[in-house]
DNA sequence: TAAGGTAGGGGCGATTGATC
DNA sequence: GATCAATCGCCCCTACCTTA
């Protein structure tokens, strides 16, 4: 305004510059929790020292997977270098500090082995063990700079997912040398020695797959002897045989020991092949104490998996497999009942938001936050949550029922029995859950649920509505005083559904005219009832007014008649209170019609 | 934009087999 | 022998992606 110009007193830089500026302030770190959140890194990093800002990339082959590195960026390059020097340690697992752009070059080599592997994938069911065979020769091809197809090498896995397995891979491994002649024998460009030498290049084992057959279970691992090596760290690592599918029992035996107690039968053979991938084997060969210690080892970030916080902590669904555990607790049912209650409203996440199901954060629920032994898995949680909720449901209906008696003079004590005896003579078999059913009863998920459930049942039901009702019907049903306190929190039907919804009643509309002409007539019918129904209502309304006025005049009449008597009376003989009485009245008589009367 | 296909996930009944 | 935890398979629902 007054002339003068004005300017930044700092020259702006670059934008290239500022990238490079953002890189020195930014690091990596390792391994953290799938589910960590952007709050948990940037309050532990805070302490050392100002964080700018956080990020939690995905995982470059699973973009709803968090890769289980963070980038936190400083405020200056010193912070970083700072922090960078520390020896951090997060959850008991020291974590590894580098600068973003080493991070990002190996995001980048990580990148090119999926993509490599994606495009080398086969067309048989053993995609993942091909693609992971896959990631592995591309990186070993690219360390040594002469890429080749991944057909080309060695691959000693097992063809078969069924019980022979093991010995087709224990074969294998004995006859390697034969296999990859073999497998040259396929291939004639390549000879006995080429394919020996290949090998020998693959000491690293590295994996990088999804476990995909099980929805529940992403497994990401990355065993890299040769970094491990290189970084002298003291975390887990399976011995890597040259075969880079073939960890002995006794390896794996190791890294599990460090965990729980590890169980190893005779049978089997020394060698495994694939075993993260297909291993459906690790059930029967080796067993944790506890599922939840397997789920425990699984959260572990290890070596075995630079990413394996990644991996949900479910594991015990089949470790036991046959073996019937001691019967539920009380607490334990209340602990599975509070989970319950404490997971999310709805169970069905989307894909980006978090891969773990419902049962996972329960599972979760009740192991973080249980005061007893147990070691019940997410399906036994399941299953047990199963039996409550029926059991549950049906005592409700059967205390609806009592409660629908009315009866004067009962406690609730007395109707909680009545209701017990009820659900025995209907159920044949005593109500176990009063402990689950006093934590559910007024909980708003639990109203809801039970809401959700009758709204079904009644919607399916509704062209017979006045069938019978069975006794779970009548369990749910309109006696049940707390449907209406909740709220309702049911989630709206999803596009395809509701557009199937009004196809369907497009095509009844187009298809079944028949049906809708008699519904017009009876629709005619209804209307003229309706009238007729009317018409009566409205001559026994002017039959009551008629009625009235009658009276009213009748009323009238008399009152005249009075007033006149009135009038007539003679107070002259009469004592002196009675005569003045009279006076009083004929003169409001009198008062009366002369006000009624026109004034001259 | 609608339709079809696929994947993820839950519910539920039947079955099995260990435990009571 | 009864009970009940664990498992399996089928069905249904929803969201998302691809294709016409």
């Amino acid at each position: 305004e007054d002339g003068k110009k004005i300017g930044r007193t700092t020259k702006l830089l670059k934008p290239g510059e500022v990238i490079e500026q953002l890189d020195v302030r930014t690091i990596a770190a390792s391994p953290l929790e799938c589910d960590v959140k952007l709050e948990d890194v940037e309050s532990f990093f805070g302490q050392f020292a100002k964080v700018n800002s956080v990020r939690l990339p995905r995982h470059v082959a699973d973009k709803r997977l968090f890769c289980g590195t963070s980038l936190i960026e400083f405020s200056t390059e010193d912070d970083a270098v700072k922090v960078l020097n520390e020896s951090l340690v997060d959850a008991g697992i020291e974590l590894e500090l580098k600068l973003e752009k080493d991070f990002d070059a190996e995001r980048a080599k990580q990148a090119e082995v999926v993509e490599n592997s994606c495009f080398q994938v086969g067309s048989n069911h053993k995609n993942i063990s091909n693609a992971e065979a896959n990631m592995s020769t591309g990186d070993s091809a690219e360390e040594n700079g002469s890429p080749e197809p991944a057909s080309d090498n060695v691959d000693v896995q097992k063809t078969d997912g069924g019980p022979d397995s093991t010995e087709n891979v224990s074969e294998a491994a004995e006859n390697k040398v034969s296999n990859d002649t073999k497998d040259d024998e396929d291939d004639p460009g390549e000879n006995v020695e080429e394919s020996v030498e290949k090998v020998d290049v693959k000491t690293g084992f590295e994996s990088e797959g999804k476990e995909t057959e099980d929805g529940d279970k992403y497994l990401d691992s990355s065993i890299q002897t040769g970094e491990n090596k290189a970084k002298g760290n003291e975390r887990l690592t399976a011995a890597v045989y040259k075969n880079k599918d073939i960890v002995s029992r006794e390896d794996l035996k190791g890294v599990f020991q460090k965990f729980g107690t590890v169980k190893m039968d005779s049978q089997g053979d020394a060698y495994y092949t694939n075993l993260f991938y297909e291993g459906s084997n690790l059930d029967d060969q080796f067993e944790m104490e506890s599922s939840y210690q397997a789920g425990q080892y699984f959260n572990q970030p290890t070596d075995l998996s630079v990413e394996s916080s990644q991996i949900p902590a479910q594991m015990g669904s089949t470790m036991k497999k046959g073996l019937r555990s001691h019967n539920f607790t009380t607490e334990e049912d209340n602990l599975i009942v509070s989970a319950w209650l404490n997971s999310s409203l709805d169970v069905v996440l989307p894909n980006e938001q978090n891969s773990k199901t419902s049962w996972q954060r329960i599972y979760e629920y009740f192991h973080r936050n249980k005061n007893f032994t147990s070691h019940r898995s997410s399906i036994s949680l399941k299953a047990r949550w199963a039996t409550i909720k029926l059991a549950v449901n049906k005592f409700i209906g059967c205390y609806a029922q009592i409660e629908a008696r009315h009866q004067s003079s009962v406690s609730e004590q007395d109707k909680i029995l009545q209701a017990m005896l009820m659900y025995r003579e209907m159920h044949q078999a005593s109500f176990q859950f009063e402990h689950c059913w006093n934590e559910l009863r007024y909980q708003p998920k639990w109203l809801a649920f039970v809401q959700k459930k009758k709204t079904k049942k009644l919607s399916s039901a509704s062209p017979c509505a006045s069938s019978p009702c069975t006794p779970d019907s009548i369990n749910l049903g309109e006696t049940d005083a707390q449907g209406d306190a909740f709220v309702d929190l049911e989630r709206p039907l999803g596009i395809k559904a509701e557009n199937e919804r009004f196809k369907r009643h497009r095509n009844i509309e187009q298809v079944d005219d028949n049906s809708i002409a008699v519904l017009i007539k009876e629709m005619k019918v209804e209307k003229k009832q309706m009238n007729e129904k009317m018409e009566l209502l409205e001559r026994r309304y002017v039959q009551e007014q008629k009625r009235l006025s009658i009276m009213q005049m009748q009323f009238q009449m008399e009152q005249q008649k009075e007033e006149e008597r009135i009038m007539s009376v003679d107070t002259t003989d009469m004592p002196p209170l009675q005569a003045e009485y009279y006076k009083c009245r004929q003169k409001e008589i009198l008062d009366k019609v002369g006000g009624s009367m026109p004034r001259e």
